[in-house]
RNA sequence: GGUCCCAUCGUCUAGAGGCCUAGGACGUAGCCCUCUCAAGGCUAAAACACGGGUUCGAAUCCCGUUGGGACCGCCA
């Protein structure tokens, strides 16, 4: 009981991690952190048709863009033929399963005749103890599954789960073509691996009976499992990618934080009262599968956006600059290659942050401070630069070439100054002045927004402005 | 069709028989703040699927109904 805690994440690189195979890594992480256990990456790859190099390596990217940290591998099934082959060798020795004859067509014509007539596809048992194997005919192999009884599975977050064997089926551990099937590696994998947890989405909990008995056939114990309920879309089927961005790599491509994904990710199906903000340390601390729900999620993208508004805002302006420089590069902002003034950058985001919901919003957002040549939105151009805003446009230039010391409190004084002279609102004067910078009508505090700009990109703007009314 | 899982505001959830006049968060609406937009603050509308039990008492336990989901491959 005081083993070691072992865990295991063990996609199929059939396709890129997507977000409910994040959310299992996560908690398989959470748990290996928060045991002081270890995290063992594996990738299924037995299916030699759909998995692909690729697919690997966008899935380790994924899982370090996340930073679920991994004690040991990746260890890849691939690798292991030769231990499953001598499991499955041992297996026919014991009779505890068979070759079977039956060709993949004759298969399939009787699921479809049984799934017709409204039975239960179930494969008969019709080659166990076959005398005369039928010649030319590659064989599988199949696992004899007992047929009385009941397996109980003990979930730790389903409870107990009661199966009938009368329901299970000799499945197929060794393809004709001599490769293995999944319900087998994973089990072979797992007790060689020393894994104590499987920690995986409840798709699998019907596959649990079955691999036990194969856990016990090879005369291992059973591990303990944990069934997470599944992350669903809008329209409450397995998210997939009819539901748009369903892989992890995607959110990263639209501007979000790792933290605030696993932030979010974590919030699907788990809870610590009433908390939504969770650092890491916090999660691993507080994690416990006592607080994993059992009814599947809807994965709701307004609300990672609010998480990832929130920990844009949170982040440090230094750090967001660096993160935000590929998505000006992207956005055709700057040139790949050109730099900017660190210094110069962290204030520009310092006014932006709290108002940015993306990486990608930022960006865009420091475009009007970047660029040479605003472009005005049309409506903001008909309804701030005009003759009655003109004298405001004149005037803020004249003043503002005779000031040196061009920062943020200056610059109000010299506002505060002209609204008193035409007894007006800041906000006749500002918004003129904002669309000249900007424009657009919404922005940072204009007084930041003027210094962030400085003296010489001002009365560029203020003067293009101005002959744009005139 | 069979097996299994699930069921609290639109969504994520709190709730371990009396603390529930069902709490929080996102979203929505309104107000405050305000140079605009945000951020922030305050307020509001919004849920225990249904029916039976058990109990002095049920969102909470049991059964059933309904609804949703997953799985039933020489995929994983």
């Amino acid at each position: 009981m005081t083993e070691k805690v072992r865990v295991r994440f063990a996609p199929s690189p059939t396709g890129h991690l997507h977000l409910g195979g994040a959310r299992t890594a996560l908690f398989n992480w959470l748990y290996a952190r928060h045991t002081k256990g270890t995290f063992i990456l594996r990738i299924e790859d037995t299916d030699r048709t759909r998995s692909t190099e690729e697919y690997i390596e966008s899935i380790i990217e994924s899982l370090k863009w996340l930073k679920f940290d991994w004690d040991e591998g990746p260890y890849r099934q691939t690798d292991r033929f030769e231990i499953y082959r001598s499991y499955a060798k041992k297996l026919l020795k014991e009779d505890k399963a068979y070759y079977c004859y039956c060709s993949p067509e004759e298969l399939e014509r009787r699921r479809t005749e049984a799934l017709a007539q409204g039975r239960p596809p179930k494969y008969d048992g019709r080659c166990k103890g076959l005398k005369e194997p039928p010649t030319g005919r590659i064989p599988v192999i199949r696992f004899i599954m007992p047929q009385e009884g009941e397996t109980i599975v003990e979930d730790l977050i389903k409870g107990r789960v009661v199966f009938e064997n009368a329901n299970l089926d000799d499945l197929i551990i060794m393809r004709s073509d001599g490769t293995p099937t999944y319900n087998f590696t994973v089990v072979v994998d797992d007790v060689d691996m020393n894994i104590t947890h499987v920690i995986r989405g409840d798709d699998h909990l019907n596959n649990t009976p079955k691999q036990i008995h194969i856990y016990r056939a090879l005369g291992y114990d059973v591990p303990l499992f944990a069934h997470l309920p599944m992350i669903l879309g809008a329209d409450k089927t397995r998210l997939s990618k009819r539901h748009g961005a369903a892989s992890a790599l995607a959110y990263k491509e639209m501007g979000y934080l790792p933290d605030a994904l696993v932030n979010y990710l974590a919030r699907l199906g788990w809870s610590y009262g009433d908390q939504e903000v969770f650092s890491r340390a916090e999660l691993i601390q507080y994690f416990s599968f006592e607080n994993v729900g059992e009814s599947p999620a809807i994965f709701n993208t307004e609300k990672l956006l609010w998480l990832n508004g929130f920990y844009v805002n949170k982040s440090r302006p230094e750090e967001l600059g660096e993160l935000v420089i590929p998505f000006l590069i992207k956005e055709k902002i700057i040139r790949e290659g050109r730099t900017l003034d660190k210094d110069w950058l962290s204030k520009a985001i310092m006014t932006l942050k709290e108002r940015s919901k993306t990486l990608v919003e930022l960006a865009n957002s420091l475009k009007y401070y970047i660029v040479e040549e605003v472009e005005y939105e049309p409506k903001a151009k008909d309804k701030f630069l005009n003759e009655k805003t003109l004298i405001y446009l004149v005037e803020v230039n004249e003043e503002f070439e005779k000031l040196e010391d061009f920062v943020a409190p200056e610059i109000e004084k010299i506002f505060k100054a002209l609204i008193e002279r035409h007894d007006t609102k800041l906000a006749d004067i500002a918004q003129p002045v904002r669309v000249a910078m900007t424009g657009k009508t919404e922005s940072p505090g204009i007084f930041d927004v003027l210094e962030i700009l400085g003296k010489e990109k001002v009365l560029r703007r203020l003067e293009k402005a101005i002959k744009t009314i005139g």
